[in-house]
RNA sequence: GGACGGGUGGCCGAGCGGUCAAAGGCAGCAGACUGUAAAUCUGCCGCGCAACGCGCUACGGAGGUUCGAAUCCUCCCCCGUCCA
C-alpha cells in the first residue's frame, strides 16, 4: 500500500461514477492499513454470456486500481444466480440457463479476466458454494429482512410493475442474494455499473443486519455499446469482446462515432480527465484530426489484450483494407462446392449461400442486384458467372465480408 | 374463483373476412457520401425456383365455419388488469 491516504483516494475516485460514501472508504483505507489488512474488493459477474466484453472491463480496471494498492479483488461469478438472471435494465424476464451453460461461461470467465487483474491478488469465487446449500429455512430468512416495497423501489421493478409487464417472484430475490454474497464474502468494497445501483446498495442494508459493517458500494459509468446509444452487452451486437482478434478489435473501435471516442478514453484507458479534455479541445479547433486520435485509441485497447506488435498489425490491416479498399489477407478460402465442379459456368447467387456469404438464396439473390457482390475485384449483378480456362481462385466479396472459392486444384 | 383486455415477422406495433408476405417505427444488411465513422440519402429486409412471375411457409396451439381467415366460432396454452 502506498501513498498518502488522500492520494489513495484520488486514484480510486476517478472514473468512479459515485462512491457511497466517500467518507467510508477513507475510513476503511485508514482501518485497512492500520491493520495491514488488504480490503475486500468485490464486483460479481452473471456468467450468461460466455464472453467478457469491454463494458465489464470498466469496473475490471477499477478492481485493479484497488489491487495496485494492494488490496484483494474478489472476483465472484454468479453461477447460482445466473439461474435467475439479473433483470437490471431488463424490461423483461431473462430466460434461465441451464447448469451447463453457466459452467461453460464460467470457465471462459476465468481465462480472460486476467488479462486485466493481477491473478496474484485475486480471488475467484462462485456463488453457487454458499447459494446452493442454503436451506428453505434460512432463505425464509433473508427475504424477512427486507419489504416488498423496498424491492420495488427499484426503478426497473417499479416501471415493469406500472406498464403492466410481469415480474416473477425469483427475480426480487435477485438483490436479496447479490447481498447475501456480499456477507459471504465479507466485502469491504462491491463495484458495479450505474445500473446496479440498487443492488448493491441493499448489499448494505443486508451485511448490517448480519452484523457486518457495510461494504462500500462504488459505482463506474455504464459504457457504451459501438452504436454509441445502448449499453454495450452481448446480446444487443455492440460490443467488442476481449478475447476477439486484435484486427477485429480496432475496426469495432473505427467504427464508433467520434463523440464516443471520449467517453472511450475515460473509461478504457489510463488516459487522464484532463488530457482527454485536451485532446478534445485540439480536435475541435482543427488542430487535430479526429481519425488520428480514434485510430490511438484502438491501438491503445488493442495493446490491453494483444501482444503490443498486434496493435501495429491491426492498423496496418485498417489501412490497407478499409481505408484503401484492398483485398484483406486473412480471407478464408473454401472449396467449390461438390455439386457445383465441373461446370462452366458458376451460379454465383447458389455459391454464395453454399459458402456462407448470404443467409439464402433470396438474399443473395437481393445482394447481386443490389451491387454489393464482387468477384475477383469486379462488380458482378447477374446470377451466373462464366469460369475462364485460366481461373483456379475467384476472390468473392459480399459487402464488407469476403471468402475466396478454390475452383480447381 | 369471477369479470375484462391481450398474444402479429429479431423487437415495438397497426390490421379485425378477400386487394396481407401483412402499414409504420426500431434494429439489421447493401449502395452513395466521408476521415473508417457518425449524420444524411437510396434500396433491401420469410423461404424456394434462371424469377419483374410462380409456389410454399407464416400472425400463441389444435380444430371448425367459409369459395376465401391474422381477421369469425369452439376448445386449450400463455400474459396483464380489476374484484374476491
Amino acid at each position: 500500500m502506498s501513498g498518502t491516504i488522500d492520494e489513495q483516494l484520488a486514484y480510486l475516485a476517478k472514473g468512479a461514477a459515485e462512491i457511497i460514501r466517500e467518507e467510508d472508504l477513507r475510513q476503511r483505507l485508514i482501518d485497512a492499513a492500520n491493520e495491514g489488512r488488504p480490503l475486500r474488493v468485490k464486483a460479481g459477474f452473471d456468467p450468461t454470456a460466455p464472453d467478457l466484453h469491454l463494458g465489464h472491463t470498466v469496473v475490471l480496471r477499477k478492481m485493479k486500481h484497488f489491487q495496485d494498492l494492494g488490496h484483494t479483488a474478489v472476483f465472484l461469478i454468479g453461477d447460482a444466480t445466473g439461474l435467475i438472471g439479473d433483470p437490471s435494465g431488463q424490461n423483461v424476464t431473462r430466460p434461465p440457463m441451464t447448469r451447463e451453460q453457466i459452467e461453460a461461461n464460467a470457465e471462459t470467465y476465468k481465462e480472460q479476466v486476467f488479462r486485466i487483474l493481477d491473478p496474484e491478488k485475486t480471488e475467484i469465487r462462485f456463488n453457487s458454494e454458499w447459494l446452493m446449500p442454503l436451506k428453505f429455512e434460512e432463505i425464509i430468512r433473508l427475504c424477512s429482512r427486507y419489504t416488498v416495497a423496498r424491492i420495488l423501489e427499484r426503478d426497473d421493478f417499479s416501471k415493469r410493475y406500472k406498464s403492466g409487464r410481469p415480474i416473477s417472484i425469483h427475480e426480487l430475490l435477485y438483490p436479496l442474494t447479490q447481498a447475501y454474497d456480499s456477507v459471504m464474502l465479507k466485502a469491504d468494497v462491491e463495484l458495479g455499473g450505474t445500473d446496479q445501483k440498487f443492488n448493491l446498495l441493499v448489499g448494505r442494508e443486508i451485511q448490517r443486519d448480519y452484523g457486518q459493517p457495510s461494504q462500500i458500494v462504488m459505482t463506474t459509468p455504464i459504457l457504451e455499446g459501438l452504436d454509441g446509444v445502448r449499453k454495450m452487452s452481448k446480446s444487443l451486437g455492440n460490443y467488442i469482446g476481449v478475447t476477439e482478434p486484435a484486427d477485429t478489435m480496432y475496426r469495432k473501435v473505427m467504427q464508433i462515432s467520434d463523440e464516443l471516442m471520449y467517453g472511450y478514453y475515460e473509461l478504457l484507458t489510463e488516459v487522464s480527465l484532463d488530457e482527454i479534455k485536451e485532446l478534445r479541445a485540439k480536435i475541435e479547433s482543427g488542430g487535430q484530426h479526429p481519425m488520428k486520435a480514434k485510430m490511438e485509441l484502438a491501438a491503445r485497447i488493442v495493446t490491453d489484450f494483444h501482444l503490443p506488435e498486434a496493435a501495429e498489425t491491426a492498423a496496418a490491416a485498417f489501412r490497407r483494407v478499409v481505408q484503401e479498399g484492398q483485398v484483406p489477407e486473412d480471407i478464408p478460402t473454401v472449396p467449390l462446392p461438390r455439386a457445383m465442379r465441373g461446370e462452366p459456368a458458376i451460379r454465383i447467387d447458389k455459391l454464395l449461400r453454399e459458402v456462407g456469404l448470404c443467409s439464402s438464396g433470396a438474399e443473395a439473390n437481393r445482394k447481386l442486384k443490389e451491387g454489393a457482390v464482387s468477384v475477383n475485384g469486379q462488380r458482378h449483378k447477374q446470377m451466373s458467372y462464366e469460369l475462364e480456362a485460366a481461373t483456379k481462385i475467384l476472390t468473392i466479396q459480399v459487402g464488407k465480408k469476403w471468402k475466396r472459392v478454390k475452383v480447381k486444384t
